[in-house]
DNA sequence: TATTGTTTGTTTTCTTAGGAAACAATTTGA
DNA sequence: TCAAATTGTTTCCTAAGAAAACAAACAATA
């Protein structure tokens, strides 16, 4: 005999759980909850660490481009380069032709520091997410960029 | 004869464009800015839209429920429910055998404000998420759903 | 019954992350 | 040369959430 209507197979469409934004949030304060578990009380946050990546991948980049690639304000970059600076991983150079801009260029703490954080944040994402196969975690990151690359 | 090594090819592997929480947030960030210009300046912002959602879907929720419900503090669903109730939407109820709690109903406004909130964020992420077939968007949700799972 | 512990809603304070506007110093372009 | 744009920066604002404390109410146990 059919089952009555019970509320698992009710309404399954259009409902909050199936939001694409609802569920990238909660996804979202979960691994960025356990990042800051993995890298620790004075450990960087997630933004920095965004920061010295791309400063350690590209350097000699303009504070103006840094923003740019984080796709955040130059204002709010400001504090972020202070902190990088502070612990001694990023320094702000004068540029020849340009007395405006600042070009960022990581020490040598600062590249041992980001090739350390990089494993500290592998492993976060490898452990937190050993219920993806590696095949989804791909998938997973192929559709993100995707959303990322839309254009308004 | 073959490429030089580009930097298209260098290093995908361990980079940040690979790592699943940057890119959650960055997409996070485009969907929830587009869900707030969907709603426009006086709709609802996307926490109470989905706070709205549940109580329309479970009515005489408790607010501790709720707030469990949405993985949030109950000190910090205080806030929704007052936004929620002074725009009539909601009503905090008192309950018969247990005066600590309140349960929380919406009002025939709060439905039909649900109902026609719920449309524009449908058509919102319809529209933004075109580039995604039907069938990777529910791929993208399942996997999304898959990470809010996790048990720690 | 008296007391101890727990739950509920709430207030207050803090943190994190980011946006908007303005500004001086500089560079660019017409 | 003079107007316009760019760069880094400061200041102020908003959103979202966590943590801690608290009174009122309930539950349980001695």
């Amino acid at each position: 005999m059919p089952k009555p209507n019970t509320a698992l197979q009710r309404e399954d469409h259009g409902t909050l759980e199936d939001l694409v934004g609802y569920n990238l949030k909660r996804a979202y304060l979960i691994v960025s909850a356990d990042f800051r578990l993995a890298l620790g009380e004075e450990g960087l946050a997630p933004r920095v660490f965004s920061a010295l990546a791309l400063i350690v991948q590209f350097p000699l980049i303009t504070q103006s481009d840094l923003a740019r690639k984080l796709g955040i304000e130059r204002s709010g970059l400001v504090a972020i380069v202070d902190d990088l600076e502070a612990r001694g991983y990023v320094v702000r150079q004068p540029v020849p032709n340009d007395r405006r801009v600042q070009a960022l260029a990581p020490t040598r703490e600062g590249e041992e520091a980001h090739q350390q954080a990089n494993e500290a944040v592998m492993a976060h994402e490898a452990q937190l997410l050993c219920d993806l196969t590696p095949q989804e975690t791909e998938t997973l990151v192929g559709l993100l960029k995707k959303i990322r690359n839309i254009k308004r």
